[in-house]
DNA sequence: CGGGAAATGTCAACGACCGTTGATAAAAAG
DNA sequence: CTTTTTATCAACGGTCGTTGACATTTCCCG
């Protein structure tokens, strides 16, 4: 049997390979954690050899970090004014797409399915602190910003853990109601503490 | 060679050997997660062969369960008026003892660790609903009470996400300061909300 | 245009761990 | 002494990440 060929006959690229595998990697990693995902089923998904992944990563810890140092990018709802970012991403954490679908890449559950293991929780820490709180805190004013970046991040994970981790039906269908403007104002107290 | 035997050149009675393994169970899960944790690590910990893990316990995923459904009583902040819970569950949670012992249990180690397995997140799952969000909404009064409490838990396990898991130095040190003060608030909202 | 070099892909195997089980030994109880 | 309880050992079938040898395709340069 020949070797992979794309629709056009042709051969791949390293590169179109090694993005085959990110992608297939992505979403592996963020449905069932690092120690749950082999090699072998991320080579599959990326219609490769489990050997390509060694060759072209190193090692499958590489390949991790890789992804985790591109995964916490500030996203959409931290954009803008801070006057109302409190809401903003209380909406989007308690958004309607519940659960979020699982065809497309999740940062929680990235995060949380691969927090318990031991090789890849450094890698997470790093990550996180690096891509998210230390932007974030940079974008606030006032005493101690960084510590309070650090405890809304906590709230968020927070929520997180509680819908994907734990599958919580207690908080999963909120629209507009108590939780979300709790969550919301406890989100904006950090952004903007009464007492200045 | 002998078997096992205690101090007195006794031998274990089942009882006894069943509870050593359940001491090194919880502190092997608390440090390194479900996946992590071989049988033969519990048993070396606990003085006993491997095997002895199946037999009195039928398998890991079983002793998982019951550690896991005894681990998440509702605590000691949790006690006590309702007026002031908020703040004294920060205090707790930001206390002075950090990073936590290593050698005794710890809860939310316990349950970060192992929330990425596939097998461990729905047994946690089941063991936090029962053991700690239904009781805790139990003793709270007005609408949503439930999904106030989840919305606490959500919180405090964030804190312990950022702790415990990703060893932030961020909301590490935290006297009596303006984080500890905002995570306060926050919970206690959750528990007595402005608007009734 | 041809041939060798480089790039890409495939396959099999390694050694290491995993949870579990059955056979068997040792000790205690009756 | 026989039965029951507790402990030990070896082995099973399986999965894991990684590696080296080898096959195939593509490219480049003479």
């Amino acid at each position: 049997m020949s070797t992979t060929v794309d629709k056009k006959g042709r051969r791949s690229t390293a590169a179109e390979t090694r993005e085959r595998i990110l992608v297939a990697a992505r979403m592996a990693f963020s449905k069932a954690g690092y120690d749950s995902v082999g090699v072998r089923e991320i080579a599959l998904a990326a219609r490769t050899d489990p050997a390509m992944v060694s060759r072209l990563f190193g090692s499958k810890e590489n390949l991790f970090t890789l992804i985790a140092s591109e995964a916490f990018r500030v996203a959409a709802p931290f954009d803008g004014p801070v006057r109302g970012m409190g809401q903003r991403i209380a909406a989007d954490l308690l958004g309607p797409v519940v659960p979020p679908d699982p065809d497309e890449f999740d940062n929680f559950a990235f995060l949380l399915r691969s927090i318990g293991s031991p090789v890849a929780a450094p890698i997470l820490s790093a990550a996180i602190h690096q891509s998210f709180i230390q932007p974030l805190s940079r974008r606030m004013s006032g005493r101690e910003a960084e510590q309070r970046a650090a405890l809304l991040t906590a709230y968020v994970l927070g929520v997180a853990v509680l819908r994907v981790g734990l599958g919580s039906p207690a908080i999963e269908r909120s629209g507009p109601e108590m939780v979300s403007v709790l969550l919301g104002e406890a989100l904006q107290r950090c952004l903007t503490p009464a007492i200045p």
